[in-house]
DNA sequence: TTTTCTGCAAATCTTTTGCACCACG
DNA sequence: CGTGGTGCAAAAGATTTGCAGAAAA
């Protein structure tokens, strides 16, 4: 299951029971998190694992492209690199904060030859859309005025 | 020049000369700029000036849709809105951090479509697009290996 | 004159770093 | 057993907040 962490090992890297929770988490939620999420789970299971493991930890997994990062919010999150994928898209809604995924498989085509016009060699993307979620728009579009 | 600033007024805020500079140092900030770049360039023009006073004034543009914010490195980016625009791509160089624009027109759209199958309504898009540039490209691409 | 803004100082939040002990391999 | 990893504490960087005086309208 953690067998994406066996690539440690061949870097010199070791393969503790600190990591091997942190990548589960990650694995394990859904979408993205932030350090601190990942932290606040982790820390009922592991009750004496520190902050600052987590980020290190996941410092490493990025360093070793397991993980991958993603700046939504005001904080830092990650997200597991899965084979394959080479582009993310998230959809955020502004409203309630929920977030998704949606797929666009061609887009990262498009956006390599857009961007090779211009001299940049791509090697990949983020993109986050903002807007309003279902569940939102049906609830109450006139909530939106305020602030 | 700082016609949009005139919006503030409609909305009961006081258009300040602080305002004026940082809204100004926006428009002028080739890209995006966070909010100590445009601080470290005002404070020659007005030595008084505060940081609190950029961070407030940008958080105030954007809420008076006037800027948006854009997520790249560690720290908030920000950037004028201009008419007419609902999606932003940006390029970013990750060997020598350097940054550009390209426009891709339809992308807006296709991505509208995508995340109206998800329940989504999407009202902007930021497309940021990692890789090297010409310049990097061309330099030293040995000099990727290291870390 | 009446609020809203600004400057200043300090608090808060996120992330990083130094160091001594511990444990994977 | 040796080196890399973790916990702990404290530093560093980014952003926010409280308050009193300054200044738009």
């Amino acid at each position: 299951m953690n067998a994406g962490l066996e690539a440690l090992r061949s870097q010199g890297r070791r393969l503790t029971p600190q990591r091997q929770l942190v990548y589960g988490a990650l694995l394990d939620h859904p979408g993205h998190a932030t350090a601190d999420d990942l932290f606040a789970g982790l820390a009922r299971r592991l009750p004496g694992i520190q902050r600052t493991t987590v980020y290190r930890t996941l410092d490493l997994l990025v360093e070793v492209g397991l993980a991958r990062t993603v700046r939504l919010g005001r904080s830092t999150s990650y997200e597991p690199v899965r084979e394959g994928v080479e582009s993310h898209q998230h959809l955020v809604c502004d409203q309630c904060g929920s977030t998704a995924d949606v797929g666009l498989p061609a887009l990262f085509d498009r956006v390599r030859s857009a961007a090779e016009a211009v001299g940049y060699q791509v090697s990949r993307i983020d993109l986050v859309a903002h807007g309003t979620c279902a569940g939102c728009a049906a609830a109450g579009p006139a909530t939106g005025l305020g602030r």
